[in-house]
RNA sequence: GUGAUUAUAGCUCAGCUGGUUAGAGCGCUGGAUUGUGGUUCCAGAGGUCGCCGGUUCGAACCCGGUUAGUCACCCCA
C-alpha cells in the first residue's frame, strides 16, 4: 500500500522537531518567568464538555470519537433512519478531541477548585484538533501554547499578558504588531448605533475591514439588515484611531465607557515599561470566539517590517468573564492568550530566523576499518559516551567512502578513524570534517577536546 | 459547506496541435580510488503516467466519473 497520513496532519523531521522545540522552550521559559504553572489535560474530552462552546461553526469542526464496541446497537433509531447526522452523534459518540485549551482549562478549574489557589496562573502547551479544511498555515492538528489566569478581575493581568507577547516575540526575533480592543467597546458601539441585537453581525463585518474595505463592510452589514442610520454612526467610529476620541461618542453607553476605561487602565499600567513591539488600539479587532467579554488581543507579524509576508494572526486572546459558569462555578473571571506555534514556525521559516547550527547534536562519529577495529571502536564509543559526549559508531567496517558519506549526512563535526595503526599505538585519528585537518590523539585528549564548548 | 487547481521514477519536475522505446536534475547502487567525505567522470537499478470508464487506428496528453493533495472563501491559530 502507498503510505499516507490524514489531511491536515504532518510528520516532523529531526530538524523540524529541534526548531519547534526551540519555539516551545522559548515560550515556556517566559511563561515560567511570569509565574505561570504547567498543567495538561487529556486529548479527549466528553463531547458534552466541548459542544456549544465555540458557536455553531465550532461544533461542526469538532472531531468526534466513535464509541467503542457495537456502537450502532445504542444508536438513535429515528436519527439513523432519517440520516440525521447531527441528531445521531450524541448516541454514537460520547467523546471528542479537544478543540482548544481554554475550555478544557475551564473544566479543569471547576473540577479542581478546592485544590487551586486563586488567582490561578497556568500555562499549557498541547496539540488541539479541528476538522477544518486545511490550507496555508492551517492544519487539522496543531499546537497551542496558552497562558491564562483565572480568579481575578484585575487588569494587571491584561498588561502582563501584553508584556509576555512582547517578550516572547522579541526573543524569537519576530517584529510584531500587538492589537488591542475591548468587547465592551464593541458592545457600546452597537448600543450607540441602536442595534444592540445585531452585535454579532456587526462585529463579524467590521472584523473584515482591512480585508474587504469600508465598502465591503457596508455591503455586508446592509445584507444583514443593519439600517443606514446605524451604519453612519458605525462608520464614524471606525475612523477613530485613539481611545481618547472614543469617549464622547459613548455618552449614552455605560458599557462602552467601561470598555474605554479598561483600555486606558491597561495602557496606564504599561507606562514607563517600554515594549519592543508596537501596540495599538484597533476597534476593528473583534475575534470570533464568543466567550470573550472584555479586553481582546491579537498579534500579527509586523506588516511594516515584512510587507511581503502573508500570514494570519500568530496569537490571540482576551478576557472571558464567565467561562466556568457553564460547569457550575460562577463569578470566576479569566483572561488568557494563545501562541500559534505552527504559524510562528512558518513565519520564522519564511523570514529565515532559525539559526543554522541548531541541528547538530551528534559530536563525533567513529569509523572502524576492519572487524577487529569495530570491537575496539565500540569500546571507545562507550568511553566517550560515559564522558557525556554525543557519539555514534558506523555499524559496519565498510569502505571509508561510504562511512564518510554517512558522516556528511549526519552533519557531524568530527569523525574518529580506527584501524590497525590506531589500535597498535592507542592514538586515534580525529578528523575535523569542516577543515579536513586530522590529528592523532589519545582517548583522554579527545574527551577533553570534545568536552570544551 | 462553496470555488479553483494539481496528480508522471524515492524526491523536485519536463513531456509540443494525441504518434511508435515516457525524459532531466537530485538521491540510490557499483566503478575510476583496497586508510579519507562534501568536487569530477563513467555505468546501473528504478515508472500499470492517481484510479475507473469512454472517444480514437493509436491516449501521460481529449472527454466523463472517482479518489487524494494544494490554494482561496466561510471561519480560525
Amino acid at each position: 500500500m502507498k503510505p499516507s497520513i490524514p489531511k491536515g496532519t504532518r510528520d516532523f523531521t529531526p530538524e523540524q522537531v529541534i526548531r519547534r522545540n526551540y519555539i516551545f522552550d522559548t515560550i515556556k521559559q517566559v511563561f515560567i518567568k511570569y509565574g505561570y504553572q504547567p498543567i495538561e489535560t487529556p486529548v479527549m474530552e466528553n463531547l458534552a464538555t466541548l459542544t456549544g462552546k465555540y458557536g455553531e461553526e465550532g461544533d461542526k469542526l469538532l472531531f468526534k470519537v466513535l464509541n467503542n464496541g457495537d456502537f450502532l446497537a445504542k444508536a438513535d433509531e429515528a436519527a439513523l433512519a432519517a440520516k440525521d447526522s447531527s441528531g445521531l452523534i450524541p448516541s454514537i459518540a460520547k467523546r471528542g478531541l479537544r478543540y482548544d485549551l481554554t475550555v478544557p482549562f475551564a473544566r479543569f478549574v471547576v473540577m479542581n477548585q478546592n485544590e487551586i489557589a486563586f488567582p490561578f496562573k497556568r500555562y499549557q502547551i498541547q496539540p488541539v484538533w479541528r476538522a477544518d479544511r486545511p490550507q496555508k498555515g492551517r492544519y487539522q492538528e496543531f499546537y497551542q501554547c496558552d497562558v491564562d489566569v483565572v480568579g481575578s478581575d484585575s487588569l494587571v493581568y491584561e498588561a502582563e499578558l501584553i508584556q509576555i507577547y512582547d517578550e516572547v516575540f522579541t526573543q524569537l526575533g519576530i517584529a510584531v504588531e500587538i492589537k488591542l480592543n475591548n468587547r465592551k467597546v464593541l458592545n457600546g458601539l452597537a448600543e450607540a448605533a441602536g442595534i444592540p441585537n445585531q452585535f454579532m453581525d456587526m462585529t463579524i463585518a467590521i472584523d473584515k475591514l482591512d480585508k474587504i474595505g469600508m465598502e465591503g463592510v457596508r455591503k455586508e452589514m446592509l445584507e444583514k439588515g443593519i439600517p443606514e442610520t446605524a451604519m453612519a454612526i458605525i462608520e464614524k467610529v471606525l475612523n477613530i484611531k485613539t481611545i481618547a476620541e472614543l469617549k464622547p461618542l459613548f455618552a449614552q453607553s455605560e458599557t462602552g465607557l467601561k470598555g474605554v476605561a479598561e483600555l486606558t487602565t491597561i495602557l496606564d499600567f504599561l507606562e514607563g515599561q517600554p515594549l519592543q513591539n508596537n501596540i495599538s488600539f484597533d476597534i476593528t479587532l473583534a475575534r470570533g470566539l464568543n466567550y470573550y467579554t472584555g479586553c481582546i488581543f491579537e498579534v500579527k507579524a509586523s506588516a511594516t517590517h515584512y510587507p511581503k509576508l502573508r500570514m494570519g494572526s500568530i496569537g490571540g486572546g482576551g478576557r472571558y468573564a464567565d467561562l466556568t459558569s457553564v460547569f457550575g462555578l460562577n463569578n470566576v473571571s479569566g483572561v488568557g492568550i494563545s501562541f500559534g506555534a505552527e504559524r510562528i514556525y512558518d513565519v520564522m521559516e519564511e523570514l529565515q530566523l532559525f539559526a543554522t547550527s541548531m541541528a547538530q547534536s551528534l559530536q563525533v562519529l567513529l569509523m572502524a576499518l576492519d572487524e577487529t577495529a569495530l570491537k575496539y571502536a565500540f569500546q571507545k564509543l562507550g568511553q566517550l559516551r560515559k564522558a557525556n559526549i554525543n557519539a555514534d559508531l558506523y555499524p559496519e567496517p565498510t569502505k571509508m567512502k561510504k562511512q564518510m558519506k554517512y558522516a556528511n549526512a549526519r552533519q557531524v563535526p568530527y569523525v574518529l578513524l580506527i584501524g590497525s595503526e590506531e589500535m597498535n599505538t592507542g592514538l586515534l585519528s580525529l578528523k575535523n570534517m569542516e577543515s579536513g585537518e586530522q590529528q592523532k590523539l589519545s582517548i583522554e585528549d579527545i574527551v577533553q577536546k570534545l568536552s570544551m564548548p
